[in-house]
Formats: structure tokens, sequence, C-alpha cells
DNA sequence: CGGCAATGTGTTTTT
DNA sequence: CACATTGCCG
């Protein structure tokens, strides 16, 4: 195998073979070159077997490019390599192990809204007030409790608080709920592995056998539960590696422990470690810069990252006068850059919060720059996509309550709040699923309707069954009817998830509907199956961790925002908020834009807002200001005045959509408007009076 | 039951 | 601001 490419370092942890290792790396040390590597030489050169190699990455992203990665170095056998989520391994052990955990074979995962429906069930059910007692909250302290592997009995044994008994109590019924739904939540696929094997010690060691090879990326972001499902398979081989770096911890909310990584050589003892501390990826400017941010935080142990790159264009800064001229910098800029030969897909654009999209989104349509929003897993969270997957979960697991009350009344059947109570009431009565329950009424035809599509699912592929759904339920013609707009873009979605499905059929040869629900629960973007090339990305800070472009833009560089402080400022931890900072900006190569803006429209109203304290800390040598044409600031600023709210179109009349940008009318018939938009939306039947159109004048 | 209007409420990051 | 929920009426 030809490790000529690598260094010194890397080469002793590709080599390295049995035994506990540390790989400490820093950001663009190589990391993922490292970890394919050692895969493809564990396998090539000594000869073990592909299939007692266990990969763990944090992001599915990031699975599939190291299965890519390892694809190409050592052909076919990679696919025989275990590479996959710390859940999605976790679902498998749970799917192998049904019987021992009390689930029917057909169990389903609930997503984050099922199981915040479900707690204000409960909730009403023990008559407290949904508005007094946050379901979310309630979620997440569930939540919380389960990633340190704590059931409602052990969490009752140390806490003492009223808000502490609540939340026990819902937990309690929240998981007799959830057996009796014959479902799991996200936080089971880590915890009921764990359980079992803390009974099982011949399940365990099954799971020792097989995997004897252990490798875990980010290791700095793991939780407790990740944590003992790391150690416990790997007790008895003890070939475990794990790669991460302190400084680029940034899950501690979601109960990510980063001493995980410190403790490694205490839990290991004579562990290997090695520092990657040579950076590939940045220019020297850019990597100074890093380097001086992440030395202000205390808690950290220190290390010495270098590069040998160029020096490099120095940081620009760019202070707007508020979020749309934020956004129209931004986009002028990777025009320039475009024409400079810089692919699209070599820019992004991060911010710290979602809801900072969507006026850079408006920009890039304006502006007709191809773009994608990363990790945006909106479309799943689309009522009429919600509605479909409803309908797949109940015919595959028809004791899924949630997802029944979810469908049942989709499209209008004339089954009320009214009825559905009084079939849970019965149910919760019967203590058997409302499905059960069912005999007679309206509710039976729907019951009816339940049986014929498990029937279909049983004969025909996964994509003729979804083809089958949307139509038999009446989905389809209820948004046939309805002829506005919206409807269309329901019936596109529709449409859309049937492409998934069959995407996802052709990829994969036959799939089930296990296996389609399973992927739809533990994958958040469907981007992975589209051609993505030659787009901007515009992505969150978090979800950027591992990716590298030329050209980063990190916006919305505010106090409040970036360091990002809560309703409780004291809650907030700097020390992460500047560790996310450091990612964000470590993942540029060669040019790297910090952005903010004097004043924005936040949560409602307009907000002076300062500067963000961690542009202050890189050193001003690094940093080219960008302030000096005001004059460009006041034409953004008029651009609002061009618009009306004008409802006499004629053909040819320039309109701006509030997500589609500008366009041209081509047609005009009674309310409806036929509009051709710039790539990628083109030619649009629209509502005249729809809120989101407005004409542009001519002034 | 279904549709609409008024009112309220929460706003970080994600597998 | 965007949404979810509630209350009222046909």
């Amino acid at each position: 195998m030809d490790l000529s490419k690598l260094n010194d370092k890397q080469k002793e942890a590709v080599k390295h073979i049995d035994g506990p290792l540390l790989i400490l790396a820093g950001a663009g040390s190589g990391k993922t070159r490292v970890l394919t590597n050692r895969v493809a030489y564990l396998i090539n050169e000594v000869g073990i077997n592909p299939r007692n190699v266990l990969a763990i990455t944090f992001t599915n992203k990031a699975a599939t490019e190291m299965k890519e990665r390892i694809f190409s170095i050592i052909g076919d056998t990679a696919l025989q390599v275990q590479i996959s989520t710390f859940h999605s391994f976790g679902y498998r052990i749970v799917r192998e192990n049904y019987h021992l955990l009390g689930l029917d074979k057909n169990f389903t995962i609930l997503d984050e809204s099922d199981s915040v429906i479900i707690i204000k069930k409960i909730l009403k059910d023990i008559n407290l007030d949904p508005k007094q007692y946050n379901p979310k909250a309630i979620k997440s302290a569930i939540s919380g409790a389960k990633n340190v592997l704590m059931n409602a009995e052990e969490y009752s044994r140390f806490s003492n608080t009223p808000w502490d008994e609540i939340v026990i109590k819902v937990y309690r019924i929240y998981e007799e709920t959830l057996k009796k739904s014959n479902a799991v939540d996200f936080d089971d696929l880590l915890m009921l592995p764990i359980h079992l094997f803390k009974r099982n010690s011949e399940v365990l060691e099954k799971y020792q056998e097989r995997y004897k090879y252990i490798l875990i990326d980010e290791y700095q972001d793991t939780n407790e539960a990740q944590y003992k499902l790391t150690k416990m398979i790997g007790a008895k081989y003890r070939n475990v590696c794990v790669v991460g770096d302190g400084d680029q911890s940034i899950y501690s909310f979601r109960g990510a422990n980063y001493n995980n990584i410190l403790n490694f050589e205490k839990d290991y003892n004579n562990a290997k470690v090695i520092l990657l501390e040579e950076n590939y990826r940045s220019t020297k400017t850019i990597l100074n810069a890093a380097n001086e941010v992440i030395k202000k935080n205390k808690i950290r142990k220190d290390k010495n990252l270098w590069t040998s790159n160029e020096e490099g264009s120095k940081i620009k800064y760019y202070r707007a006068y508020d979020e749309k001229d934020e956004a129209h910098y931004v986009t002028s800029n990777i025009k320039q850059l475009h024409s400079e030969g810089i692919p699209y897909e070599e820019m992004a654009v991060l911010y710290r919060t979602n809801a900072q999209s969507r006026v850079l989104e408006e920009h890039f349509m304006l502006e007709n720059i191809p773009y994608k929003v990363v990790g945006a897993y909106a479309f799943y969270n689309r009522k009429e996509i919600k509605d479909l997957i409803a309908y797949l979960k109940l015919i595959y697991n028809d004791k899924d309550d949630v997802n029944l009350i979810r469908c049942i009344n989709v499209p209008k059947r004339g089954i009320g709040a009214k009825t559905t109570d009084k079939l849970q009431m019965k149910a919760d009565v019967e203590k058997v699923s409302i499905y059960e329950v069912i005999d007679g009424g309206k509710e039976l035809i729907f019951k009816n309707l339940i049986e014929d599509f498990k029937q279909k699912a049983s004969e025909s592929s996964l994509t003729e069954l979804v083809e089958y759904v949307i139509n038999k339920s009446g989905m389809k013609q209820e948004l046939l009817n309805e002829k506005s707009i919206e409807a269309n873009i329901r019936l596109e979605n529709l449409d859309e998830f049937k492409s998934i499905a069959m995407a996802f059929e052709e990829h994969n040869g036959v799939v089930s509907l296990e296996e389609f629900l399973m992927q739809i629960s533990l994958v958040s973007n469907s981007d992975d199956t589209k051609d993505e090339r030659e787009k901007v990305s515009l992505m969150t800070m978090h979800a950027a961790k591992g990716l590298e472009f030329d050209v980063v833009f990190a916006v919305g560089l505010e106090e409040g925002i970036m360091p990002h402080t809560g309703f409780d400022a004291s809650k907030s931890d700097i020390e992460e908020e500047r560790r996310l900072f450091y990612v964000t900006i470590t993942r540029a190569k060669k040019h790297l834009f910090l952005v903010n803006a004097r004043m924005r429209l936040l949560f409602g109203d307009r907000s002076i807002r300062e500067e963000s304290s961690f542009i202050k800390e890189i050193e001003e040598e690094h940093i080219e200001f960008q302030n000096k044409k005001r004059e460009e600031i006041s034409t953004i600023n008029k651009e609002d005045k061009f618009y009306t709210e004008d409802v006499d179109f004629n053909q040819g009349d320039i309109i701006v959509h509030d997500d589609f940008g500008e366009g041209v009318i081509i047609n005009v018939e009674k309310s409806i408007i036929t509009v051709s938009f710039a790539y990628p939306h083109l030619v649009k039947k629209l509502l005249k009076k729809h809120k989101s159109i407005k004409k542009k004048q001519v002034i």
C-alpha cells in the first residue's frame, strides 16, 4: 500500500495495529486520510477480516464519505466494513436483538416531534397544564437522563425538586407509552444496547468478537452513552482507536463530554498517543488567526498547530449596515470570486442559527447564484411529508398511535377530535392500540384502507407502495381539488418524496419498507441522492464540522448571535462558543470573510448589534477592514421602496416573490399569473394576491 | 366537523 | 416574525 503521501506521524497512526490508540488531530491535519488509510491498511496489509472492523462517524455524511474513500483505496472489500453513525449502529443492535428488548420485530423509531406529542398527551392525562410545564423541556430532560443511562427509577434517586418529580412521573408513563406503541425514540438507540449488554454478557461477547477493531471519529463529541457503548464493545480486544480534537468540541448541549477524550489514557492504560499538528488545509494567516482565538480558552490542552502553506491573503472583515447589506456583501464577493475561477462548490456561508439563512437565500436567488442549504431537514418537517410518513409508519407498525392520529383524518374524512378522543380512551382502558379498538364507523373504513395498504406493501416495490398510498389515501385528490399554489407545492413535495423512495430503491436494489423508514428516521438530509455540484453551500456552523472550502463567509458575527447568548446569559458557555468560532474559521482553505451587521431584524424588531468580541481576538495584522463604500449601503436601502402592494399585474411586469426572487410575468388569467423565475425555480403559476408577491415598480 | 380569525408564545446548535 | 393553539360560528 502506498503510504508515501503521509507524514511520519500519520504513518505511525496508520501502522498501529493492536492496542488502544488516541489520535489528537488538530483542524485540517488530515485525520480523515489517516482513518481511511488505517482501515485499508488493517484489511489489505495486516489481513484483518473487513467484517471485524467497525468505524463510527458523527454524521451520515461523514460515514458516506469515509466509505467512498476506503472504497477508492481497496475496492469492493470496503463494502464489508461496518461504517455508520452511533445511532445507525445502535439501531442495528436493537434490530438484531428486538426479542430481548421487549419489542416486536416491526418496531419503529419515533422522531422528536412524535415524542413531544406523546408528552403533551401524558401531561393532559395527569391533569397538568402543558403551558406551565413545557413539553419540550420535559422531553429534553428525559433525553438528558437517557443520555447518562438513567431510567426513571435511577433519576428519582437523586432528584428532589418539584420539577424533577414531574419529569420522573412523565418519564415513567412515556416509557410505557413507547412500549405499548412498539416504538423507540432516538436516545433508546444508544441506551437499549447498553442495557442489553449489561444484562446479557453472551450477547455482548458476540459483538466483541464481531467488532475486533473499532475506530471512532470526533471522539470529543461523544456523550456518556456513546462512550459507554464504545468501551463495552472494545473491552475484550482493546483495539480501540479514537480520533478527535478537544478544541473542536461543540456539542455539549447535547450531552457531549470532551473529558472523554482527555481521559482516554486513563481509561485505556498503555494507550499509544499520536499528535497530528501539521495543518494542510489553511493559509498561515487563517491558521494564525484561529490559534489566536482558541488560545483564549482557559480549559484546554495547549497544542502547536502549524502549517507550511503560504501566507495567503488577509482575512476580510466587513461591518454591514443591516442584514440585507450583509447578504449583499456576501453575494457580490461570491460573484467576484467565481469570475476569478473559484467554483461555487468551493464556497460556503456559515451562520450560527438556521433562522439566518432566509435573508441570505433571498439574495442568492435575486443575484442568480446557485446554492444549497445543507443539513436543512425542513423537507421532512413539511406537513404533507409527515402525513405521508405517518401512513408508512402505521402500515409498518399499527400500534403507533401517534402516527395513526396524525393521518387518520388526512385527507378530511370527518373523523375529528371527538372521535379520536373516544378511540384513545377506549384504547387506554383496554390497554391496547387505537388501531385494535377500531370496530365501526368511518374509522373502520380507514382501518380497511390501512389493511389494503399492508397487502400492497407485501406484494409490491417501495416506490409502488408510496405511489399507491399517495393516490388511494386521497391525499392527492384533496390537493388537486384545492387548486392553490400551496397545494401545488405540496403535490410537488409528494412527488419529490416518491423520487427519494425511487432513488433509494435503485441505489440499494429491492428495499423493504423497514429499511426505508429506518433511513428517513436516521438520515436528515435527502440531498445525497441528488446532484449537488456547482452550488454554494449555506449551513450552520455546527453542520460545517468536518468540511472544508476554499472560501468561507462567517456571517452574523455579533454579540448575542456569535457568541450566542440565550435568554439566560449565565447559562451560555463562552468557551464552547469560542470553539465553534474556531471550527468555523478553520474550515477555510484560502479566503476567510468575517461579516456582521450594525442593525438586524431579530425576533420581530430591529436591534442595534454590537460586533462579536471574537473578532477582536484576532490580531489586526491579519485583517483587512472593508468598510469604505457607504454609498453602496444607501442604494441597498432604497431597494425596499421598489416594492408595492399593487395587484394590477400585466404581462411583462417584473415581480418579486419572497421565496423565488425576481421574475417576469409571462401570462395573466383571472387570479393566476404565470411567472418566469431565474434558475432553479423557472416557470411557476402563482395566485395574484398571495402575500409573498410584490410588484416591482419602475421609478 | 371544519374553517377562519384572534390570540399567544417562543426563538441555538442535531443524531 | 412565524408558528401553534384556541374559540367561535356555519
